[in-house]
DNA sequence: CGATCTTACGGGATTCGTAAACATA
DNA sequence: TATGTTTACGAATCCCGTAAGATCG
């Protein structure tokens, strides 16, 4: 049996008026069309729904059993589509973003919160993971899209930048070294430097910009989150390199530019290439691209 | 978008194996056809449901979300057909009769016994009437149709005859007329004569008999229920005229036919003409007419 | 290069609407 | 007789399958 929502709305219409030429009428169609297509309907389920008869049109058992289930029946598929359509206009929807923590404890907030609010039915969910997981997960379609570097980036994946970031130096208040307005890598060496744990994309950066310059750090301290690292600067124990946004509040400190072309780390959103998007997700990059590209470091 | 449930169906099956031609295979279609099929449910949902790639076809999150749905859609419409064709197949049912109490209490019990035994899934429900509600429930729909006499029988209403009482003469085993094997109207009417109520159909009979004869019985007692009729018939305090078949026993009494025409009571079928009998109630109809002809008097 | 999905197009089936026939009140 | 349903039939539409095209591994 083909077609068979046709021939329900066709009972349905004939049962709901008690008349096949009003049922027609409210269907735009002839009363002969009407007639075939509840013929045809009995015949598939082998039992007659109306008794006919040319001046009145009543439902038999077997219709009044039907119709609440078929009624039903034309409402989930309404749900259906109804649904599909919210997650095409952007009324509903997920959208999964993986971002390194420097991202999501900068420019990202204030950017999600712009899309939250033009699309208050879309649900965000974060991931703030280290610059390698990011890449995982784009690539095992775990998240929609990430926010990351493009060093190390695998094929497969787009990247399409949007900030500009790059390493500076964070010392305390009364470090010798907040003289200076620029520094250079072999007076950062000279330094005890409290870096960020070894799979982070910043410590991976740090460690190959002194590989380039064949330079070696002291022995400092190491801890996961910026914010712990930046603490510990306050407090003395030594300096840091970090992202130039990764600080919340400078109080305490002074950031000072390094002086060295691989301080720059380009971030931006990496997606799979060749995969299309959620239209919400679209939606979420589009929007990303547009206000982290237009309002960069804080 | 008319034809919606095949186009699930094709998304479906290609969701389930994952593959156009697996799917195609499936469904006893060409690929091409599916293709088509779910370009047009994506368009009317205006959201893409799968991920093409030559190699590899995955589901979106929209088809994610759909799918579920759309697989119940297909499962309650399935049921609604199974569900009508039980009805057809008199696995499954409701049919309302509407019969005089005479009958009720005599030959239907059996034949019904019969028919449960045949349709276990059938519910039968019986409403025991006197003749002239018979008719008006038959008329009103209110069941699908009754067993009652043919006298009065309001045009509108077919009447299937399957049993041939007669009018009795019921009088207690010491009482003087039993010594006849026959009786006339003038014999019973020296006799006080103790009649069920006014409304009964054998109460009409009797009134009519002794009008026609111009005869006219003696003051006698009246009580709504047969049983109760012959009790009190059995405790001497008066004789009685009933049908044939209406004593259970005859245990205390003794039955002697009356020789008139108007005896006679033509029981049957009464159905609405023109009027279809739902699957159960058709079904239920023809076995009452066979077996109910067949067995007649008991 | 092979496997798979997509597009193009011709043939066939289904469905629609008009008009005539039919059936009841 | 009048109204409303059904049947008959021609026309338009829709759908399917074959074949060629496109794309990625």
């Amino acid at each position: 049996m083909k077609n068979s929502i046709q021939h329900i709305q066709a009972f349905l219409a004939v049962a709901r008026t008690g008349s096949f030429t009003k049922a027609a009428n409210e269907l735009h169609l002839s009363p002969s069309a009407l007639t075939v297509q509840v013929q045809q309907l009995e015949e598939w389920l082998g039992v007659a729904l109306l008794d006919r008869s040319p001046r009145h049109v009543s439902i038999t058992a077997a219709g009044m059993d039907a119709r609440g289930p078929m009624e039903k029946l034309l409402l989930d598929l309404d749900n259906i589509v109804t649904g599909s359509r919210d997650l095409a206009a952007l009324r509903r929807g997920v959208v999964t973003i993986a971002a390194l923590p420097s991202v999501c404890a900068g420019a990202l907030p204030p950017a999600l919160r712009l899309f939250r609010e033009r699309f208050a039915g879309i649900e965000v969910r974060l991931h703030d993971l280290v610059a390698h997981r990011i890449h995982a997960q784009v690539r095992s379609g775990e998240v929609d899209f990430g926010i990351g570097v493009r060093a190390r980036l695998s094929h497969g994946l787009a990247f399409e930048p949007v900030l500009n970031d790059r390493l500076c130096a964070f010392v305390p208040l009364d470090h010798p070294l907040t003289r200076h307005t620029a520094l250079t890598l072999a007076q950062l060496a000279d330094q005890p430097i409290i870096l960020t744990g070894r799979d982070s994309s910043v410590r991976e950066q740090v460690d190959a910009l002194f590989d380039d310059t064949r330079l070696s750090m002291l022995a400092g301290m190491e801890a996961n989150y910026m914010s712990t690292v930046l603490a510990l600067v306050r407090q003395g124990l030594g300096i840091s390199i970090l992202p130039e946004s990764a600080a919340d509040s400078l109080e305490g400190l002074k950031r000072i530019t390094i002086d060295h072309p691989g301080v720059n780390r380009e971030i931006g959103l990496i997606s799979r290439s060749g995969q299309p998007l959620s239209p919400a997700a679209q939606r979420c990059f589009e929007l990303l691209n547009d206000e982290l590209s237009g309002a960069p470091q804080n």
